[in-house]
DNA sequence: TGCATTATGTGATATTAGTCACAATAAAAC
DNA sequence: GTTTTATTGTGACTAATATCACATAATGCA
């Protein structure tokens, strides 16, 4: 259960919002990391991490969703993920560099874990088990990140829009209307392609009745085409 | 000190070749992956692992060069990194999918350690100070491959050229000839660019005094030049 | 509710990059 | 050393995508 405004969930051990990996601590493990953490509310548009600060804290997104991304030094954005409750931000930099290696804006009114890193590595150290479970977290990103290289590296622009529609409408975010927190140029961001094209090639499927559009939110209605468009790039 | 032809390294306890995270390994933890390693020899052109096959070990390269890539539905290669010796290859399996993301090619004669992936993780859970030290390594990697998007999703061709031969000359690989085991197309592969466009950009870096070309050899000659080609995409 | 601001959407044009065909050069095989 | 094969390199042409300017629609604020 969420806190109400102002009123957050006090202690790890009480908290409902876990994330499966911290089933694999004790008690004690979670008191040590209730310790160490901040819990905060970020506003709606509010940067949660910022690339290239200091990375002091692994964060934990309680409740709400937040949006990951690189920023590009000729000012472009490229999307990286959605990330919603009981998920986490920031692991690139636990072990890497002193900096965040990306960005992350809530979407949404969030609440948010900050893991102190020193005490979280303590904690990995004195539990293989939870740390094996974490690097679990690592191959599932580093997973993640092929594949958009491959989009991005060598599909057309409707392969790519493709991915990203198929990447938007998956299951995992059924309980969240995420069309409501992300714009046509958030849309774009995700698969590299300028805001013009991505609203062009949307217009396109919907006139082939591949994809239904209503104000911002968009259905697939031909999932096997969309996802040839995919395969076929 | 490599083995000679035919004459294997016995156990790791011996080896020169030991990444420095295996120093955190007392001997019997040594042993340990010793009793759980095959050490094989490959063949400049052959493959180490095979993207989509099932991932059984992570490997060593004790000794040699080994060339890491994503294969694309459109037969297009994306060349990740280059892996050189006491360097591993194979991690973003090791608690993900049961499949190899990427494939890797040997490029010079190598000779790479298997190691197999149960023990593996058990050596993990145990040696938490070792855990840390292989997730350093997972976020080396993430940061290398977000270094790749940015380039890729958002540079012009020349930019993402100049990040390719700021990656290859790098002083990491003064030891190797690097460019003897390389050709034009693999150098393309690392930029998404075709093969015919990298050779006339690397013609007109010729040109204007940039870099020098010397049969298969690249040399830098203005690095303040590239840099700045690659900063400004 | 009305106004100002922002987002969406469109069509024409400009820019960037890939492909093609093939000549020249280098490397490998005999 | 010669022949064959592979790679490099070139120029013309084609394809893919971005940009631009602006009209229309939606959202936010007072």
């Amino acid at each position: 259960m969420a806190a109400s405004d102002n009123l957050l969930v006090k202690g790890c051990r009480n908290c409902q919002q876990q994330s499966t990996c911290f089933n694999i601590l004790i008690p004690e493990e979670l008191d040590f990391i209730s310790q160490h953490k901040e819990q905060i509310i970020f506003q709606k548009g509010e940067n949660i991490c910022k690339q290239g600060a200091f990375a002091n804290y692994v964060m934990y997104v309680a409740e709400g969703l937040v949006k990951t991304y690189l920023e590009t030094a000729n000012e472009k954005t490229i999307n990286l993920r959605i990330v919603k409750d009981s998920e986490f931000v920031g692991f690139s930099s636990l072990c890497g560099t002193k900096n965040y290696n990306y960005s992350a804006v809530s979407l949404t009114r969030s609440i948010v874990c900050l893991l102190d890193n020193e005490s979280f590595k303590q904690l990995l150290m004195k539990n293989g088990q939870f740390s094996v479970e974490i690097m679990r977290l690592y191959c599932r990103n580093e997973e993640h990140i092929y594949k958009k290289l491959k989009s991005i590296g060598y599909k057309y622009m409707l392969g790519r829009l493709a991915d990203t529609l198929l990447y938007l409408c998956n299951p995992g975010f059924d309980a969240y209307d995420i069309f409501k927190y992300i714009n046509r140029k958030d849309i774009a961001d995700f698969s590299c392609i300028s805001k013009e094209s991505t609203i062009k090639l949307l217009t396109d499927l919907s006139l082939n009745n591949m994809i239904k559009l209503n104000g911002p939110r968009i259905e697939i209605l031909d999932k096997p085409g969309i996802q040839n468009l995919s395969i076929k790039g």
